[in-house]
DNA sequence: CCTACCGATCGGTAGG
DNA sequence: CCTACCGATCGGTAGG
């Protein structure tokens, strides 16, 4: 209550489109929620398209910002601990009720006239995640973690695993995901690290 | 042209359904695509939802047949290359612009509606699989083609690279599609024929 | 299969 | 931040 309108509209909103989708989630849901009456809402927003689109653009701000590893952990942990814990902390952003459904929503269905903006955005979150993965990938076989192989269809199998995962977050939204999380990673490391002498 | 007035009414429909979602689509759009007017929908239809719901009926029996592996496929190909077919009719029937967008839609966004219907019917849909699913497996360790091993955390693992290729479909839809699902498949069969002297 | 119409709801504006 | 209102569109019905 003591955040500005402008926040608190943008929390709202957030939450409905996230539930709803934009058709579904009218400007009056909003105010209401808000406080407020449907019309007050365009003292602070141009239009609909403005609201929609500012939430979008924190939504993938934040997932780079949950799934980035610290050097601390970058330094300290194998090349198995990474990787999983690099998957779990995609997996968890996927597991906020809001913004993984929201992120579900636009990824899988962008809005027809979001659609150019909402591909920049994903294959910019996209590249930030492929980095990550590269310098893990590469710090492991400098190790000896993983043996010596081409990256690229490593690199499609692992962004295979997390869509898996993506949608099976959504499927089976129960008790077990974590053991079907766990299964799936152990099944990928074990082709991943064929090979090496342990 | 010569389809009787509620065959074409529910191929128009099913099409905008795919497209453009439930409440995306509008009876107005449906009925001007046939060549009627709307309220001339009701003499086929109850109403939208009893449309809706028809459709989606005969979605979910049509990924039924055409997933199915025919016994001379069970007895004449080896353990890999039935799971590879199986895993590409799988994802040919995503490939189908309509039918796989519409799959999509509804598993990932079933109408709240519609939800229970929904479902059922999926969890119906995934036994059918998962039975032949298990036939090839035990097929594969009766024949040494994979190493006797649990079966629980394997069905997680490929279920999770059949739910990751369907997203993949829609996220890169492009021509190098069948290189992810070969690499991906790739993958997953190394972990699973680990430990069989070759 | 049609015309004519219903109440409800949508995004957005005028004017204060 | 409000009341009052706009044109457009929605699913569905009456009556033929």
């Amino acid at each position: 209550m003591t955040l500005p309108t402008h926040e608190r509209i943008k929390l709202h909103a957030l939450k409905l489109f996230a539930q709803k989708g934009y058709f579904g989630t009218s400007l009056n849901d909003v105010a209401t929620m808000v406080g407020i009456k449907k019309p007050s809402l365009y003292a602070h927003y141009k239009n609909k398209d403005d609201l929609y689109q500012s939430i979008l653009k924190e939504l993938m701000d934040l997932f780079s910002k949950r799934v980035s590893l610290s050097s601390i952990q970058l330094e300290q942990l194998s090349t198995k601990e990474l990787l999983y814990l690099f998957t779990n902390k995609i997996v968890d952003f996927w597991k906020d009720d809001t913004l993984g459904l929201l992120y579900k929503r636009t990824v899988l269905f962008p809005e027809e006239k979001f659609r150019t903006t909402i591909q920049e955005q994903f294959l910019q979150t996209e590249a930030y995640t492929t980095d990550i993965l590269y310098s893990i990938l590469e710090k492991g076989q400098q190790q000896g973690d993983i043996p010596k192989q081409p990256f690229e269809p490593l690199i499609h199998a692992y962004y295979c695993l997390i869509d898996g995962l993506f949608v099976q977050r959504f499927l089976y939204s129960s008790s077990d995901y974590d053991v079907k999380v766990k299964h799936a990673f152990e099944h990928f490391w074990k082709a991943t690290e064929i090979g090496v002498e342990k």
